[in-house]
Formats: C-alpha cells, structure tokens, sequence
DNA sequence: TTAAAAGCACAACCAGCGTTGTAATGTCGT
DNA sequence: ACGACATTACAACGCTGGTTGTGCTTTTAA
C-alpha cells in the first residue's frame, strides 16, 4: 500500500523553478512524502506510539529532515497531517457528493434510489480509497481530549462538517422537490443517511482495521439505502 | 512529607472495615478499586498515555500494589478492565433490553413507538451512567490492531455481540407479531436501529467526550426512533 | 498480644523516544 | 569544477514511564 509513491528522487527537476519562493527543489514533493508517510504511520499505531523514527523511515528520509521540515516536532506534524489529510479528502468527497446529487438537477423520482446507491457506494469506496485518512481520523476523535480545542474545532469545521453541511443542502434540494420528506431538520436526514450506510467499515470492522468482502459491504449499503428511503421517502416516490 | 494527599477513600470505597467471610480483607474491594481507576485513567488518556503510577493515585492505592494485583503488568491490567468493565455494562444493557422489549410480552401496537423509544432512552441513559466505560470501550476500538485477536474476539463476543444477538432476538418477536417488518435479515435491523439512536453522543461530541444538554439527545432520539418506525413499522402499526 | 500477610514509599534499573547538534555526504545551479 | 544548500548518519542528552526489589508500616487473623 505504501511506499508507491515515496520515491524520492522523483524524476528529473519538475519541480526546480528556482528564484521566486520556494528554496530548493522538489520542497513540495518532500513534505508530501512526510506528510503521507505520517499519516500511515499516525493512522496505525496513534499519536503516542508512532516514533518520528518509524515517520521516518516510512517517508525513506531521516529523522532530522522531518524536523527541518517541521520544527515543531512530532505535534506540529500531527496537526499538519490532520489539515493537510482532511482537506485532500474532504474535496473528494464534495466532488463525488456533487457528482450524484447535484442541487442544481435533482433526478427523476424514479431514479432517487439508484443516485442516493451510488453516492452511498462513492462514499464507501472513499474510505478503501483513502484508507489511511479514515484511519487518521479514528486516532483524531480519540485525541481530541488532548489536543489544543481550537485544532480540533477547525479541523472539524473544515472536514466533515463542511461535507454534512452540502450534502444537507442538497437533501434540501430534494426536499423542495419533494423527493424525500424532511420530517424535521434536514441536518437529521443527512446525519440519519450516514448512519445507516456507514456501518459498513465502522461498527462491524474496527473502523476498516478489518476489511469486509465488497459483495458483503455492498449488501450492507444497499440495506442501508432502502431504508433510509422508507424513512424519508418523499410523496413524489 | 508528603503524606497531606491521604484524603483517599473518596468514593464509597471503604474497603477495610467489615472483615466478614473474605478469605483476606477486600481484596476484592481493592482490586475493583484498580480497575474502576484504570477503566477512569485508559478511557481518559488510551493505552499508551496512561501512566500505572497515575492508575494508582486514581485508585488511593500505591503502584506496587497494582504489580501484585495484575502481575502482568499495564497489559493484563487493560485485557483485565476491558473484561471487567464489559461485562457489568453488558449486563446492565441486557437488563433494560428485557425491561422495555419483553419477547415474552410484545406490546400494543399503539404503545411500540413508546417502548422503543423508551429502549432507545434507557440506552442513551447507559451511556452517562457508565460514561468511563464508553470512554473505554472508544480506545479498545483503536486498540483492537495492538492486542491480541482472540482478545479482541472475546471481548466482543462477550460484550457488544452479545447485547446485539439479544435485541435482534427480541426484533424477531416484534416480527412474528407484525409490528415491524425486517425487509431482510434482522440483524440489519438491529444495526440500523443502533445506528439511529446512537448518533447523539457518538457523531456530535467526540464520542461523549463533551456531553449534550439533555434536551437535545431527546431530540434526536425522539427524531431517530420515529425515522426508524418509518423504515421498519410492521403492517399492525 | 503477636505473627503473618498486605500495603506502601522509595529507589533503582532499563528501554524507548523526542529533540538537537554536528560533521560528512549528496545534489543542484552556475 | 565549485559553492551553497539540502540531506543524512550518528551520537548524545534528557525525560518519561514500565518494572522490580527492598525494607518499613499497617492491617488482619489467631
């Protein structure tokens, strides 16, 4: 899994446009390189056991360029990960959320289960596509008791917050069409529509430590789905 | 001297005094003294962050005595409370199951939504009466890919598996009854209904970390049980 | 009261790890 | 080739923390 991309010298000076701001050459590639290997590294073994060492060795750097890198040692690189990880993902996720639920075309009514099915199974896939982040960020709400409050604030305004709040604009969309029946806020049906299709990874295989056969973990979303739709199927269905 | 901290029986633990039939003192005082302290200290800090000595100072006891106890050290003390603590909460889970979902005894039709919604308090209650535990029970989840797998499998087993294999027991009396309908297995339907009542202190506050006002868990259980007798509300209701 | 057991404070040992300094080596632009 | 800078290996420092041994004190049982 890992390792793909942690080639160090990456082919020629693509990123060697000298002069201007960036000091050295492939600056960006490096710290992408420590970034990611950070984020295994964090993801599998959390914040106290994961050696600098271990980050290290996993990003094929020594110690002390990660903290020429980062100065602020292990915990700067923790929040840099946490930034830098959330913001790649969440982008991902709006873009596939925008590609099967777009606010500004809602679908046919009949079409409504099979676009809520593959957003559900784009967002699923998401989490075997990046399965290093959501690995992060199991380590993430297990230390934000000891994290500075305001870290863990951003990080969740500008991550999953920022996806729940679009996908619950466009569930207004659908909503206003009548699609689906809020039956209350739309925040619920949003929260209420990742319950129920991300049990997949979560509850039944330690947050993806373990992963699930994908006919099984289909079977799970595809339950998940008509469910949510019996519950908030709206009078157009 | 540093004897001025000895303000220790602090809680209900005065162990000593009764000398009854316990073939020592309370030693079985004490060592529940141990592990209500570590069950505090692991769900706080995780594993790796816990100190012993600071598990003594919670438990009033010194960190030898913890060594004597559990003499395999930090890693039988964890295996130790996960068990320990499991296993009371799982009881006490299986209580209110039985108090609100009698399969002997299915409720009126028109009196389901209120039991359920009942169920669904007395769980949520669970969760602030046995807060450490679930504060707990969050790091044995991020654990699980450093401990042994039997354990792992055990405790599961043991804990949650078991609560689960119970109320989908008692899901299928409502079945036979008409008053929901599984549309599929009803293991699903356990599961769904765990994850629509279980929101409240899982998705928004960091796995209780930070607890809700009251009145807002109502609310989104009230919100959670309706959408779920949306979904699975048998013929009768 | 007395002896044994339990509990305790204290200290020591050792391992791991975060962090920094330093000198050697590599790399790139000129 | 040369110089500047990035990168590296290496070593050292200090701190935290798990674990154990050791007498001293307290509690319990006879």
């Amino acid at each position: 899994m890992s390792g793909t991309d942690t080639t160090k010298s990456t082919g020629g000076t693509s990123a060697g446009r000298t002069g201007t701001d960036q000091p050295r050459r492939g600056r960006a590639d490096k710290a992408a390189a420590i970034l990611h290997a950070a984020c295994v590294v964090f993801g599998r073994d959390g914040y106290s056991r994961a050696a600098v060492d271990t980050i290290a060795t996993e990003a094929s750097t020594s110690t002390r360029t990660i903290y020429n890198y980062f100065p602020g040692g292990k915990e700067e690189l923790f929040r840099s990960v946490m930034e830098w990880s959330s913001a790649r993902v969440r982008d991902e996720q709006l873009a596939r959320l925008r590609r099967y639920l777009d606010p500004q075309r809602p679908p046919h009514p009949r079409d409504l289960e099979r676009d809520l099915l593959a957003l559900a199974r784009a967002w699923s896939d998401l989490m075997a596509d990046f399965r290093d982040h959501f690995l992060l960020v199991r380590h993430i709400l297990v230390e934000a008791g000891h994290l500075p409050a305001d870290t863990v604030q951003a990080w969740q305004e500008a991550g999953p917050r920022a996806v729940r709040r679009e996908f619950a604009s466009a569930l207004a969309a659908l909503s206003d069409h009548g699609l689906i029946d809020a039956h209350g806020d739309l925040d619920q049906v949003a929260t209420h529509f990742m319950a129920l299709i991300s049990p997949n990874a979560v509850q039944h295989s330690y947050w993806g430590v373990t992963p699930l056969p994908a006919e099984e973990i289909d079977r799970l979303i595809a339950s998940g789905v008509r469910a949510f739709l019996r519950a908030y199927g709206g009078a157009a269905t």
